[in-house]
DNA sequence: GTAAAAAAATGGTATATACAATATTTCATA
DNA sequence: TATGAAATATTGTATATACCATTTTTTTAC
């Protein structure tokens, strides 16, 4: 009986491994359920493996002090998650929790180790991701240095359609709490409460609850330019 | 005759891969010269290489429009340059200018690859770097999104002095115009200048010309805390 | 099913910080 | 060594946006 490792077509480890190790990738691998709201893993706790996206939407953040956070990225089915931790200092220096129910797979440090020296093809693509993660965090460290709010808003929203895609309707997949767009924009949830309410005003998105839907992608986009003149 | 590679004992190319296949670096690699203010390679530019930078100092950043930059970060002897250009696209995501004379040893693509291919050793200390490399980009894009101004300026002071060091005097051993410590804390030279004298006045620094010299780093660290509530 | 807690909605105010203007000094280059 | 161009110094003002307070709605937990 064959057993597939994963029905992700694209999920990294599957698909960059030697055919043989695949089966070994079967019986190492650890399947992880996660209700909506739970942590997967913490800032500052003990890396223990790295984690595979099965299904369901998560957010990796970043903490300052007791109130305050900071929304990384957003991942989808088939992302990586807890790379981060593979660098010298095994602690995360950030946290993963789950925006609705996910399956993921987890890769304990040892085999992911020995992954990596058995599988040269997976270590270089592993390189090259790393390059592009880089990339992007670096992009969104000069948006959120040089744009304005409303900029960065709209380009959350933009984002979260990228990412995930919408629905039938039209709506953004995954509906995303108001502050969590805060805390990816950098900003208060009564800023993003404000341009919100401006642009469904201006009929270029239109809400439903928690869900968003991007009606004039064009306006959208129009307010992302900066004012500020850093430097 | 033996010919070192390098001289930089901890040059990540030379300490991480093959003794055997130090020669073929000695070979393939090229020695390149930027006066101060020239710059290495631009965004947008084609990825030619890979670089190792051998003396000098460089600021990797990042534009917006004309007018805008954000400073990524600083670079240091021994640092690695263009690592970020490795992803899919072959296009330079960032720049890279001297702030001092730098020299560098360059290494071009096809042997870049070749190199990973045979040392998996440094392909695996690869992968570590740049987990690295995302935790420091991370850490920063949470620092410029949830920090205010003066606690960046004061955490940009304390980051030069922990990159390059202080000279015999106490100070930053590398003079940063006012300019790049503002596109490095996001802000805009004003309100650099403004804090900067506000230090000086409080003797928790010192300058000389385009020198800073820290005197008091506690009270400094003292300013790096948020006031926004981001989320 | 109800209580408690969190999120959302809304408007008003304070302030941090970008922007503007101008003078002076330093630096590059011919 | 002259000369234009950057960089720096300095003060003042405008405004974007964080902060505050209150009500209503939705979600979570027992």
């Amino acid at each position: 009986m064959q057993v597939s490792s994963c029905n992700i077509s694209d999920c990294f480890l599957c698909s960059s491994c030697l055919p043989e190790w695949k089966a070994l990738v079967e019986v190492k691998k650890t399947t992880l359920r996660f209700k909506k709201g739970a942590q997967i893993f913490g800032e500052g706790g003990k890396v223990t493996g790295i984690y595979f996206l099965y299904s369901g939407s998560v957010k990796v953040h970043k903490e300052w002090g007791e109130q305050k956070e900071l929304i990384i990225r957003f991942a989808k089915k088939g992302d990586i998650l807890g790379h981060r931790g593979m660098g010298s200092d095994p602690i995360y220096p950030i946290s993963a929790t789950a925006l609705e129910d996910v399956k993921l797979c987890f890769i304990d440090n040892a085999f992911w180790e020995a992954t990596m020296k058995s599988n040269h093809a997976l270590t270089h693509k592993l390189v090259q991701f790393y390059a592009v993660e880089l990339q992007q965090a670096e992009k969104r460290m000069r948006n959120l240095a040089l744009m304005e709010v409303n900029a960065r808003i709209a380009d959350a929203l933009l984002e979260m359609k990228e990412i995930w895609g919408v629905n039938s309707e039209g709506y953004i997949s995954v509906p995303v709490a108001r502050r969590d767009i805060a805390a990816y924009a950098g900003t208060i949830y009564e800023t993003v409460f404000k341009f919100l309410s401006e642009l469904t005003q201006k009929k270029i998105i239109a809400t439903s609850g928690k869900s968003i839907r991007i009606i004039d992608e064009e306006k959208l986009k129009q307010h992302i330019k900066t004012k500020k003149s850093i430097g």
